[in-house]
DNA sequence: TGTACTTATGTCATATTTGACATATATTTG
DNA sequence: CAAATATATGTCAAATATGACATAAGTACA
């Protein structure tokens, strides 16, 4: 991981962490955040394709349309386990899923 | 789903709702806890496979023994991201997890 | 058998994630 | 343009996940 990609996800909120810890962990912790990065970008792609708004999304995963604003932002609150299952929610096939992620 | 399936998951902790959510959720709730199930089987066996023991596993990943237990008994105290995580490092591909999530 | 080693289970204080709310900022539509 | 609609951001109390610890239970092997 470069310092340019480091320092984008410092910005939106991501610790990647001191520069130490950086050099053992920094391959493992960017691909675990890109990889929630990729699921929540096929998220929004898959409301948006339903014509559901954020508010209609909210109320079928039992949230609220903020929640569902970071989950689709990549907000680093936003847990793994929220993500696949918004995306279950959705419809979304484990196939789908592993597609995403492999991509 | 079926009530056998449910009451096995029930018993090892995880809670599938009330018979009418179950009826709404169920099924994803399904998909979503068989998906942590076989993530969680696929760490085990790549613990396994190094000849690690859960405390060896536990430094690599800051964790502790007992945590690494309940990750690989599919324990419902643990989170997707804790085991994306530690397949993370253990050196798992994208590749390799989408595979084990397809399975 | 017993002793060392490994894994499982229970508990808990602390940390992180949650839905909800208010409100700011787009984006669309008339 | 303005009003309506949709999305983003900040905050917080409550819910959930966390590492750590103790200890039980299982396994290997002398």
């Amino acid at each position: 991981m470069n310092k340019e990609k480091q320092k984008i996800l410092e910005k939106r909120g991501w610790k990647i962490g001191t520069a130490k810890e950086f050099l053992d962990l920094a391959d493992e912790e960017a691909s675990y955040i890109e990889l929630k990065l990729k699921l929540s970008a096929n998220l929004k792609k898959k409301r948006t394709k339903r014509n559901l708004t954020q508010v209609e999304l909210a109320r079928i995963i039992k949230s609220s349309q903020s929640r569902v604003a970071k989950l689709e932002t990549g907000d680093p609150s936003v847990s793994l386990d929220l993500i696949i299952r918004s995306l279950l929610a959705l419809g979304t096939s484990k196939k789908d899923i592993a597609r995403t992620i492999s991509s």
